[in-house]
DNA sequence: TTTATATAGTAAGGGACCTTACTTGTTTTG
DNA sequence: CAAAACAAGTAAGGTCCCTTACTATATAAA
């Protein structure tokens, strides 16, 4: 799930940073500076965006399941596939699945594939939402981001793709 | 749950963006592209981070109050400024410092100068489990980035913080 | 100095996501 | 084709952080 819960936090400064490099050997200034910013600026975009998508009254995890629907040609997709698009859990699934059925966004069509589970759609409702929802959710990303212009933009992503490519984490899991 | 995270890295984003960009007009397709990176890259080093403290039994933000007392040359700081630090709910705070003296790694000092409240000060036990966090945390750090070289995080960094200072919630926050 | 207002901290309850331990079907295999 | 292994979904319970509404103390203003 693009979502995350860490906060903003008061983090070191470069000040205290010089201070603890000489206690702890293997500090590097410029990466942990680095990762201090990059959490930071993840952190600030993402409360912009919740508090978007609350007035809506959906969460952003809500949100990703009806992007992940509306990307289907026929706006369906099962449970567990869902769950792995969005990066949560089975069990979360099935939450944020109850939440948005009660809302009137998606439906549960029987899956004629696999009598244990079940398909879920999105209704009308929801694709009005949604259609509502992004003009906005993108201009707003455009104007997050404006102060950078396209090349700087190109470089940050390549940076952070980088980045993401060498970690440990997602390596392991790329084994499975 | 961590399952294949392959959907929103391989599949191709770029080509949804290009059919979305003809239907939303403010859709700026570097930008979007830049903004799911960096959120993807801070959610996985969020992760990381959150394992790492989750074996010493402490959470990113019992880690963060910790930090901030040890930051002070008597380790004491009273609940109201590590929340505003922190950043934090006041109540939020009041739950971390509950779970940190239960674990016997702080302690309440009277404030003498605000019979309201207290002061949070970090005990021997805290101050070595951080002594022993850290060196951990900031070689994780270290590899984490390891995959950019020193002119790579500088310039990360330097976009990050023109970002940064462009978003208008936190300058709006800045002036209270 | 009394009154109004602001601040420190807590309690109660909520939302989002997690893990673990199921139930119920489906697939494999012996 | 039964038995074992596996996969889909749910329930229960936990964590972290939030907001709202309160108590108690401190400070400013009338």
């Amino acid at each position: 799930m693009e979502g995350f819960k860490f906060s903003l936090r008061d983090l070191p400064q470069r000040e205290i940073l010089n201070k603890y490099s000489k206690q702890f050997s293997g500090l590097n200034i410029n990466a942990v500076e680095s990762c201090i910013a990059l959490l930071r600026t993840a952190s600030q975009i993402s409360e912009v965006y919740d508090k978007h998508f609350a007035t809506y009254g959906i969460s952003e995890g809500k949100f990703t399941i009806l992007m992940l629907l509306y990307r289907q040609s026929d706006y369906q997709l099962s449970p567990v596939s869902l769950s792995i698009k969005a990066e949560v859990s089975k069990a979360t699934m099935t939450g944020l699945i109850s939440g948005l059925e009660n809302q009137g966004l998606i439906e549960k069509a029987p899956n004629p594939n696999d009598r244990r589970g079940y398909l879920v759609r999105l209704r009308p409702k929801g694709l009005d939402l949604l259609e509502r929802i992004l003009p906005v959710h993108y201009s707003m990303t455009a104007k997050l981001m404006s102060s950078l212009d396209e090349t700087q933009l190109k470089e940050l992503t390549s940076l952070l793709n980088i980045l993401t490519k060498n970690f440990p984490i997602t390596n392991e899991l790329k084994e499975e």
